[in-house]
DNA sequence: TTGCTTTCTTAAGATATCTTAAGAAGAATG
DNA sequence: CATTCTTCTTAAGATATCTTAAGAAAGCAA
């Protein structure tokens, strides 16, 4: 069993070791290179991916083609395009590596395996769940709330190290600014 | 078993009938006056209510004292602080009934008694999370993106009969609107 | 009814942010 | 090394939305 993965788990529930074991054949590690697609939008998202490595960035074309970055991912955040792969519809987000990525995959039929043979994981994910929408509320908020400036800043300073793996222009897009404003508010005090 | 609750478990999971026993005696049935508090912010929320009738606003004070509109709650949905529930914090936000209320209630230690004793309660929890995320994700991205005039839209068309039933202010702050530009708004053709 | 409180509208000036267009700097490729 | 592509910056005019202030309407209490 991955120690990442592990560890993580182990935050949630606790599994006996032969729990584990089952896990294991249930997650086959993928590798993307930097601009490979890990889902592309009209396809349905068959798969959890787990993040060992890399980064990862979620957007969808707007009505004048533009990309409209809507979530980032990074090494040990769960990855996945949850309205298509829970709903099995079409995603109209594009998943794509900015970096080199290694990750863990679990498809759907897989998953459900595992809520059979292991309830415990459905205690985890409905955890998983229950904070990434506490932690999603709080965002949206805060964007809502917020100016571009503040919104910037919080970014700069909540992911640390981030918006030097990131150009700056998908930052924007992420922060909802045009890069031209965003180009502004750098050099604010 | 309250008939709109069995419904609304129904659509997630199977339950025998002694389930539904054990069920009913988690829940208890409680009413608010219009403009009575369901939760007073500062205080940590121990109940996650399921509406049965009335009209429910959370909101929280910003730094100028305004209120600041986050949810709404109606019928059938159910209204909880889910960081101040899930974590046991202090909540920011307060809960006011905008019409009587009548609500069934359930608190934290009870959930938990319940998903020792009904595990597929933990997947129905899940499966109830995991839909949360995925509505609360797409509203983020249509606030985003959309301009105020097609916010006030979208709510008139996919809540029927919400905006008769609740004061315009209180709709403009949850839309992020001034009360005046929403006013404005709804003239234009 | 009369008055008091709550809610909604109108208008004018202020501001954050966008759009367009162009050029500069940096990175990648032949 | 020269060239091409990608990313970032600068500037000027445009626009959505806010703020403030005031008055109009509507709802509720007495």
């Amino acid at each position: 069993m991955n120690p990442h993965l592990k560890a993580y788990i182990e935050r949630y529930v606790y599994l006996e070791p032969a729990e584990y074991e089952v896990l294991v054949g249930y997650f086959e590690e993928k590798r993307f290179k930097k601009k490979a697609l890990l889902l592309e939008s009209g396809q349905v998202c068959r798969y959890n991916y787990f993040l060992l490595q890399g980064l990862v960035r979620c957007f969808y074309l707007d009505a004048n083609g533009n990309e409209q970055i809507t979530q980032f991912g990074k090494e040990f955040w769960w990855v996945t395009t949850m309205d298509s792969f829970i709903n099995e519809v079409p995603s109209l987000i594009t998943i794509q590596a900015i970096e080199d990525v290694r990750a863990l995959s679990i498809n759907k039929e897989q998953l459900e395996e595992v809520y059979k043979k292991i309830p415990k994981m459905e205690r985890l994910f409905r955890r998983v769940a229950e904070n990434w929408l506490i932690a999603q509320q709080r965002n949206s908020h805060f964007f809502m709330k917020a100016n571009s400036k503040e919104r910037y800043q919080k970014l700069v300073t909540s992911i640390p190290n981030f918006v030097q793996r990131v150009p700056q222009y998908m930052i924007a897009s992420y922060l909802d600014i045009s890069p031209e404003y965003l180009s502004e508010i750098r050099k604010l005090p």
